[in-house]
DNA sequence: CCCTTTATTTGCAAAATGCAAGTATTTGTT
DNA sequence: AACAAATACTTGCATTTTGCAAATAAAGGG
């Protein structure tokens, strides 16, 4: 109980790697950053650049190089927003949103077989967990509080 | 509990920024990577440049840079090893050691305010999951499998 | 109609990355 | 003992990523 760290560590670790190892889809290669970017647009209704950074805690800068990467690879499409013409909407493109569906699936096959090592009881209570994470790090007052 | 990818998305996002913004102490700039790097040097037991390297599935080209920058930063030492002459035993300077102290006191910080909104039984509950979590990810066999 | 704020892009220079190739040393084979 | 193969680590590129400063463009508020 006392070694938080070392938990902490191991398992950003490991997801880090979990992230980083399934990036490669069909003919496409994607970064660690462009997958998460991939699943924000996907997860969020209609956003604009700075919204889709702010949910990331990318600079803008970064951002909007990457996304003229991922515009140019079609995988991600920028409309003009007819209210506030210097917002852009994002938006998947069908190859977009096929390549998001890939990775979704080889991450869950991942996530399944992860799981499979435990019984129904401990995987339903070891979800919970996470959830309840989740909501305390929302809450935290201490670093990167706002993110959604 | 159907959406799991969603869950352990939210996660490694926080779990990403929580590395990135403590990396900060003192007069001493440090990059998540490096931040790993000197935690993982503490960790193991007169560990090889090659060892560490594989700990954190670093490429060792790019390890082996970092780990000079580090030395430069006087952080880091790289000792001969006398029984192999090939390899190089790392470890931490006084002031690395300080540095990582200190990086291991921000992150129990923001931890111990993170589990603050929980109760004592939630808090042992999420922690036995990511221990739980932590096993069974390291004998899974899709991906990433050695690290220790 | 200015002044400030917000959304996004570009210039630049620094840092990180990884492959290919190099050096040095060890180990295994005959 | 000699030599080929394997291992540990470093260096040379060339590419990519990053973020600060500054620019552009549009919106909003007196």
């Amino acid at each position: 109980m006392e070694n938080v760290r070392e938990l902490f560590h191991t398992m950003t670790k490991r997801l880090g790697l979990l992230d980083r190892n399934c990036c490669t889809v069909g003919g496409v290669e994607l970064s660690l950053v462009q997958s998460h970017i991939l699943y924000e647009i996907d997860r969020m209704n209609e956003p604009s650049m700075q919204q889709v950074a702010d949910a990331l805690a990318i600079d803008i800068t970064t951002f909007s190089r990457q996304i003229q990467t991922l515009v140019k690879m079609n995988l991600v499409k920028k409309t003009p927003y007819s209210q506030d013409r210097r917002v852009y909407i994002l938006s998947l493109t069908p190859e977009g949103k096929y390549v998001t569906a890939k990775i979704d699936a080889e991450v869950n096959e991942y996530l399944g077989e992860v799981f499979s090592h435990m019984s129904e009881f401990e995987r339903e209570t070891v979800l919970r967990s996470i959830q309840l994470l989740n909501e305390c790090m929302a809450k935290s007052t201490v670093c990167c509080k706002p993110l959604f």
